[in-house]
RNA sequence: GGAGACGUGGCCGAGAGGCUGAAGGCGCUCCCCUGCUAAGGGAGUAUAGGGUUUGUAGCUCUAUCGAGGGUUCGAAUCCCUCCGUCUCCGCCA
C-alpha cells in the first residue's frame, strides 16, 4: 500500500510513475472522492465531538441531582444525524481502501522502463553455458528413463501439475534443501519453521489479496454456523507466513536488520497459465522452495537488496550452476515490489536461462500493510522495509542439476557441494 | 470435542455505565541532589487518523481497553458473535 499522505499530496506523480508499469490510476475520481472523504469525516468527527460533550453534561447534571430529561431531548436529534454522518463517512473510506489496495508498489528509480520481460535488463552473468559432446536431454527424459519422475502416479494420486519423485531425486531433493538452509544459515539467516496455511490479514499484509485470490488455493472451514472469515489458504510462497511475523511488531532499532529463511512447500493454482510449461518440474502447483526474507532499516534496504541477491547467487556457485542476473523492468515487477532482480539459471535441455530466483525489495510497500514498525531510541515509529528472494526454488534447481550434470549414458553426476549431504555418492 | 476461567498501555495490574486515554507499580527518558556506585527527589513517557499550517513543529478534534456488531444521551464496564489464552476431562502424531 502506499502512503495515502503522498497520493493525496502528489497525486499526478504518482500516477505517472506508475503509468510506466502499466497501472492506469484514476487520478480525477481519486479527487472526487477525497474531497468528499475530508467533509463527510469532517462533519462526522464534528458531531462526535458534539455528542461527547454533551454527554459529559448530562453526566454531571446528574451527578448534581439535576433533571436530565431537557438535556436528554436537547441530544436527541443528534444521534440519528451522527450515525447517518458516520456511516456515509464510513461508505467512503471503504471505497478510498479499496482503490487504495489495488495500487501497486512505485517502481524504484534504478528500474528500467518497460513493458514486457523483453525489456528486462541483464546485469551480470556467472559461469558459462554448459556444452556437451552429445545430444542433451531434458530433465523429463533424464528422470523418467530412471524411474525417479512419475508424472501418472501423479495425476492418478491427485491431478495434473503434480508430481511424485523417487529415489535418488527425492533424495537429491531433500540434499538441495539442506545445502541451502546451511549456505544461508552460514550467512547470518535465523532458520524458521512457519505454517502452510495463513489466514487473509496475512495475505493483505505481503499483497497477495485483495488482487490475486485466483492464484491461491483456498481451504474452507465448512462449518456453515461459522460466521467469521476464518477461511484459510495455501501459501503460495514462505515469504507469506515469514514476512508477517513481524505484523503489527513495533521493533528495536537494533535489533535490525533481521534476517529469516524458511523451507516450506508453495501453492499455487497457476491460472492463466494454461499451456505454458506443462512439461516437468518448471510449473507445479506444489513445489520446494528455501525462502529468505529481510526486515530491515529503510537506510538499508537497497545494500540489503545485493546481499540478499548475493546469497541467493552463492547457491549457484556453490553447485556450478551457469546463470544469469535481471534486472526486471518496470513493466515486470510484481505489484508490491519496488525492485527486483531475477536469476535466471542455464538449462540445458531448454537452452535457455530460466528463472530460479526472485529478490525483491519492498520498500515500505508491505510494511505499511503489515504496520511493521521500528522504534529509534528518541524517535517515532517507523515503517521498516521489507525484501526476500528465493534461495532458491528448489524444483527448478533440481531440474538445473540434472540437466547440467547429465552424462552421455543418463547417469547424473552429483555436484560437489551436494556430494557431503548424499552420502558421498559421486554419481547417479 | 465437553466444562469452566480469562483477554486493559513496553511489562505487571486496578477499574464493574458518566469527570477514565485509562489509578498504582516496574521499565524507559530528561532534570536535581549526593566524592564514585547504590539510594533519593521532580517532570515526562501509547498508536493512528482528520482539521489548521510552507511544515514530520504547535494547536485542536476524532478513534482505539483481543476483533466485529448491538443496547444507551453516554460503554473498558451491559448483550451477541468470533478470535485467542489458561485449567480440568476426552481424543490424538
Amino acid at each position: 500500500m502506499l502512503d495515502a499522505k503522498l497520493l493525496r499530496s502528489d497525486l499526478e506523480t504518482v500516477a505517472q510513475k506508475l503509468k510506466t508499469r502499466g497501472f492506469e490510476l484514476d487520478t480525477a475520481k481519486i479527487q472526487a472522492l477525497e474531497e468528499q472523504r475530508k467533509a463527510l469525516q469532517t462533519r462526522a468527527q464534528e458531531l462526535q465531538a458534539e455528542r461527547n460533550s454533551r454527554s459529559k453534561g448530562i453526566g454531571k447534571a446528574k451527578a448534581q441531582g439535576e433533571d436530565i430529561a431537557p438535556l436528554l431531548a436537547e441530544v436527541e436529534s443528534l444521534k440519528t444525524q451522527l450515525e447517518e454522518a458516520e456511516k456515509a463517512s464510513e461508505a467512503v473510506q471503504a471505497e478510498i481502501e479499496t482503490i487504495y489496495a489495488g495500487i501497486p508498489n512505485l517502481p524504484h528509480e534504478s528500474v528500467p522502463v518497460g513493458l514486457t520481460e523483453d525489456d528486462n535488463v541483464e546485469i551480470r552473468k556467472w559461469g558459462e553455458p554448459k556444452t556437451f559432446d552429445f545430444e542433451v536431454k531434458d530433465h523429463v527424459e533424464l528422470s523418467e528413463q530412471r524411474g525417479w519422475y512419475d508424472n501418472d502416479a501423479a495425476v492418478k494420486v491427485t491431478s495434473g501439475r503434480f508430481s511424485v519423485l523417487k529415489g535418488p531425486m527425492a533424495k537429491m531433493q531433500r540434499a538441495l534443501i539442506q545445502l541451502m538452509l546451511d549456505t544461508h544459515s552460514e550467512n547470518g539467516y535465523e532458520e524458521v519453521y512457519v505454517p502452510y496455511l495463513v489466514n487473509q490479514d496475512s495475505l493483505r499484509g505481503t499483497g497477495q489479496l485483495p488482487k490475486f485470490e485466483a492464484d491461491l488455493y483456498k481451504i474452507s472451514k465448512n462449518d456453515e454456523h461459522d460466521t467469521s472469515d476464518r477461511d484459510l489458504y495455501l501459501i503460495p510462497t514462505a515469504e507469506v507466513p515469514i514476512t508477517n511475523l513481524v505484523r503489527d511488531e513495533i521493533l528495536n532499532e537494533a535489533d535490525l536488520p533481521i534476517r529469516m529463511v524458511a523451507h516450506t512447500p508453495c501453492f499455487r493454482s497457476e491460472a492463466g497459465s494454461y499451456g505454458r510449461d506443462v512439461r516437468g518440474l518448471i510449473r507445479q502447483h506444489q513445489f520446494e522452495k528455501v525462502e529468505m526474507v529481510q526486515i530491515v532499516h529503510p537506510e538499508q534496504s537497497h545494500q540489503a537488496l545485493e546481499d540478499l541477491t548475493g546469497h541467493a547467487e552463492a547457491i549457484l556457485q556453490k553447485l556450478g550452476l551457469a546463470y544469469r542476473v535481471v534486472n526486471l523492468c518496470t513493466g515486470d515487477i510484481g505489484f508490491s515490489a519496488a525492485r527486483t532482480y531475477d536469476l535466471e539459471v542455464w538449462l540445458p535441455g531448454q537452452a535457455a536461462y530460466r528463472e530460479i530466483s526472485s529478490c525483491s525489495n519492498f520498500e515500505d510497500f508491505q510494511a505499511r500493510r503489515l504496520k511493521a514498525r521500528y522504534r529509534s531510541k528518541e524517535g517515532k515509529p517507523q515503517l521498516v522495509h521489507t525484501l526476500n528472494g528465493s534461495g532458491l526454488a528448489v524444483g527448478r534447481t533440481l531440474v538445473a542439476v540434472l540437466e547440467n550434470y547429465q552424462n552421455e549414458d543418463g547417469t547424473i553426476t552429483v555436484p560437489e557441494a551436494l556430494r557431503p549431504y548424499l552420502g558421498g555418492v559421486e554419481v547417479l
